[in-house]
DNA sequence: TAAGATAAGTGGTTAACAGTGGGTTAAAAT
DNA sequence: ATTTTAACCCACTGTTAACCACTTATCTTA
């Protein structure tokens, strides 16, 4: 099964002293109905936050139930997605409150940027956004051979 | 699946106080109804705005959809495409709001040049465009290449 | 070709909504 | 029982988008 939404867009947001996020209402409106305004906060591979609307997040833990916990690699990642993974639901202005253990782990003071990246978004702290955005981390070569695959 | 538009011409007109845009008509009138007069506006390759109806970009996003994201390079090529990525409805009058974003990233101020190509529409900063347009940016060589792929 | 009619381009106003902050109460933990 | 945490409600402000109005251009028909 596919996803079923498709996030995109940038949006520079603040979280709260209580560590309140809110999510843009463009993303917000796209939520369906069957995930009745739920969804799975947990790290990314990257340093930031990964939101998952329910019903995405499901279709993800089937294909991890497929991988084999006998690989270290497949151990590692598993651990570190499914304990960092929590089950959160917005408020009536649209809010969510982000777990301490994320807020550390990507770093976010009081900035935050979010970005929808298809079947998730993304939530991270812009100065460090940014940096890996300049940082050449991605050797050229396969970014290349990337976007000829991809028809833009 | 091929594209179904074929946008050509171009067109000088303005930017006002609140950064909206005219569709020229003529390109206006060839969005299909499916389309709803939605589209996407992201960043071009070269220092502009892009235009995808919303149909052009739905095959997009599909080829998009492929990549999985525990590829690096496939996190960052999905990221930096989809987050210039704006879902947008013209208004009654045919304008619609180019992001903020999008104006400093084209440097427009006050006019804008408007080029239909093929599956996609372009905005231009018109002096900026002419810049281009002089210095002979596409080397000779990668014309031959295309020459050989394209028969115009 | 001139005049009226229709459509296109541009500008401004307003009312709804999105984003943000804070306070109060209920629940949970110590 | 007391402190802490989290959910809920209310309220303020700036932005946005829908609406209205005017001018210029284009098309049509006499």
């Amino acid at each position: 099964m596919s996803s079923q939404y498709t996030f995109t867009g940038e949006f520079t947001f603040s979280i709260d002293s209580k560590n309140r996020i809110n999510i843009p209402a463009t993303l917000r409106k796209q939520f369906l109905s069957r995930d009745k305004k739920t969804f799975v906060v947990t790290r990314g591979i990257d340093q930031c936050a990964w939101i998952y609307p329910m019903s995405e997040w499901e279709i993800i833990q089937k294909e991890l139930k497929e991988l084999s916990s006998l690989s270290k690699t497949n151990r590692i990642f598993l651990r570190n997605h499914l304990r960092h993974a929590n089950i959160i639901k917005f408020d009536n202005q649209g809010r969510f409150v982000l777990p301490q253990s994320l807020v550390d782990y990507s770093t976010i003071k009081k900035d935050v940027t979010i970005i929808g990246v298809l079947n998730k978004i993304e939530i991270w702290n812009p100065h460090l956004l940014k940096k890996v955005d300049q940082s050449d981390e991605v050797d050229e070569q396969s970014y290349e051979e990337l976007s000829e695959r991809v028809n833009i």
